[in-house]
DNA sequence: GTTGATTCCGAAAGCGCTTTCGATCTAGCG
DNA sequence: CGCTAGATCGAAAGCGCTTTCGGAATCAAC
């Protein structure tokens, strides 16, 4: 199988080599017969250009990466495959490729993001989940490269990011459970190192102050996004002498351990304690009972998030392009007014 | 930012840009002392090799790609996940790229494929859920592109694959349902142009035959693999005549349907009809009730699959890469005896 | 018939790296 | 001391493409 190359073609036309790259790149110094002609016989012998070759010459990727989560088992999480489905399909339609990149461990996500920076492989990059503090941030500001991040930072201000308002959405949410006579609503965030988790709490927290709620330490929890770490949570605080009547969860994950651990203590969900969460998985309608969330509104933010960076790719300033969504609520069967005890 | 190039390096160091290049990579007719001095001055400047310019070099890519399938919301499918964090961490650890790529339609499919082989971006190809016969597979063979597929065809001698045996699953499985008791086992099945469509009513017809069970073809319905179309097709069956006691799904996802359309119907799921599901989802934990179902093992079909076609880009044999692997029951409690009406 | 402007294409340099080949230098040995 | 083998490195070609620059050819106009 002959590689089909520009000499190739080049010789099977009887005309230059750089002449054959400007009539397939369209350029205007080419007269459209020559053209047409060189375009026949590309597409008759099967010509694709060699894509290292090009962006080594070019001095462009015509790629980005989306970095994963530092921590192992991010991918089957639902929100970084839609993610990466909007990247791709957004890219696909420019002709550009998806990396998805893994640092193997925490350690060595500064020697990725520095390869990734300085490897000329890609023409920009998508991070979720920061910390409030993110090195990966420091890092690609540094190295000059486009980025977006799916999420903020503490500091945000001069760098483009997306993300859905979880501070005003935790505190809407304990508005919405207070207004069913909840009392006592408990929390079960996120690791607080995530800005996410941090924006969580706050909100629940001006949450619980808009509605005239102490605050009881007791039942604010900070565990892992799990279903078992939000099980346990629960359990814990379903023992307590004067127990929730309402359960907060970060995540729609701990959100279904929360609903197992009332359950398992002979409780029913949405009856006797109610439990809501956040994400809007679309797989909550098959819980017992079925979860009440907070959702991003529409979920296109793959290809949103890809065409923000594009477009800071093509020269855009970064700064304009800093996009705050809402969280609205998907009401289900988790969360019902309070029971007189 | 100055670029750190060989060049820029050789000039650092006084020495010839090949020599550089020969002894960042290891070559024996390097000094000793030479190397360590080209290695140390590299890592003080930081220099990253352009990947480009490497492969184009090379010839080598360094690079795999994941061909999504072809279907949207594909990668929503937790196999996939699953799937991608394998391929991706274990890609990392030998410092290669996961390219995600989707085919924007299935008509671009083979241009797609055409031109993951010819523009020299990657060494290698996996591809999933093949159909019966599969446009993909026919031409990742005449392109000559090292390629594993997840799942198989029809045939499927002359390639390599990495597969669980549906056919055998849903033929035990219709097997534990019958020694409940169950004599009317309904199937909801996958579009059978999915070759995983096909064996699966295979095996769930061999098992009605084992038991000597009659075939009902009332009671076998082949829908998409959704949730919503899982539930229509149970709807439909409950409400005939002589409704099934049993009903063995494709796919987990149109078994939490089948659950949802039970319950709609005032019965109880695993009491008054069994649903068994298939694909080990975690989730499935959550349900109501938790949904029995089959699973493979222990998935790290991820890295398996990684290492097989890495084995095969190495100079392996496709034909030496084939594996089979086996489901297991999951049991939880949507199956239990049948009742007496 | 000469000039000037256009149009179109060929030639060649260069992107940053790898790799072959041969030159130089040292060490070893008779 | 001369010669050869081995160890090291420099020089240069080449990977396949893009892009600049200038030359040839065409055409219009004087």
């Amino acid at each position: 199988m002959q590689r089909v190359s520009l000499k190739f073609l080049a010789k099977e036309l009887g005309i230059a080599e750089g002449t054959v790259s400007r009539a397939l790149n369209d350029y205007p110094d080419i007269s459209k017969a020559t053209r047409e002609r060189v375009k026949e016989v590309a597409k008759k012998f099967n010509y694709k250009a060699n894509q290292n070759a090009r962006r080594l010459a070019t001095g462009v990727a015509e790629a980005v990466a989306y970095l994963m989560p530092p921590n192992t088992h991010a991918i089957s999480e639902p929100f970084v495959s839609q993610l990466l489905e909007g990247l791709g399909s957004s890219l696909a339609k420019r002709g550009w490729d998806l990396l998805v990149v893994q640092a193997s461990s925490p350690e060595t996500e500064a020697e990725t993001v520095e390869k990734l920076s300085s490897s000329g492989k890609v023409s920009g990059v998508v991070i979720s989940r920061p910390y409030k503090e993110d090195r990966r941030i420091e890092l690609l500001k540094k190295y000059n490269v486009p980025f977006i991040v799916h999420g903020r930072s503490v500091n945000s201000e001069d760098y483009a990011w997306y993300d859905v308002d979880g501070e005003k959405a935790f505190h809407d949410g304990v508005g919405v459970l207070a207004e069913l006579g909840h009392q006592r609503i408990a929390f079960i965030g996120a690791p607080t190192d995530y800005n996410f988790g941090q924006m969580r709490l706050d909100g629940y927290q001006r949450g619980l102050a808009t509605n005239n709620l102490i605050v009881d330490e007791a039942i604010i929890k900070i565990v892992d996004m799990s279903d078992a770490a939000g099980a346990m949570a629960t359990a814990k605080m379903l023992a307590l002498p004067h127990p929730p009547t309402a359960i907060f969860c970060a995540t729609d994950t701990q959100a279904f351990g929360a609903l197992a651990a009332i359950r398992e203590r002979g409780l029913t969900p949405g009856i006797e304690v109610s439990v809501l969460g956040y994400d809007g998985l679309d797989f909550g309608k098959h819980t017992n009972p079925p979860l009440t969330t907070m959702a991003q509104q529409q979920s296109r933010s793959g290809e949103e998030i890809c065409d923000m960076l594009l477009a800071i790719i093509d020269g855009g300033n970064p700064l304009d392009y800093q996009e705050l969504r809402r969280a609205i609520l998907v009401r289900r069967m988790s969360v019902g007014p309070v029971r007189p005890q």
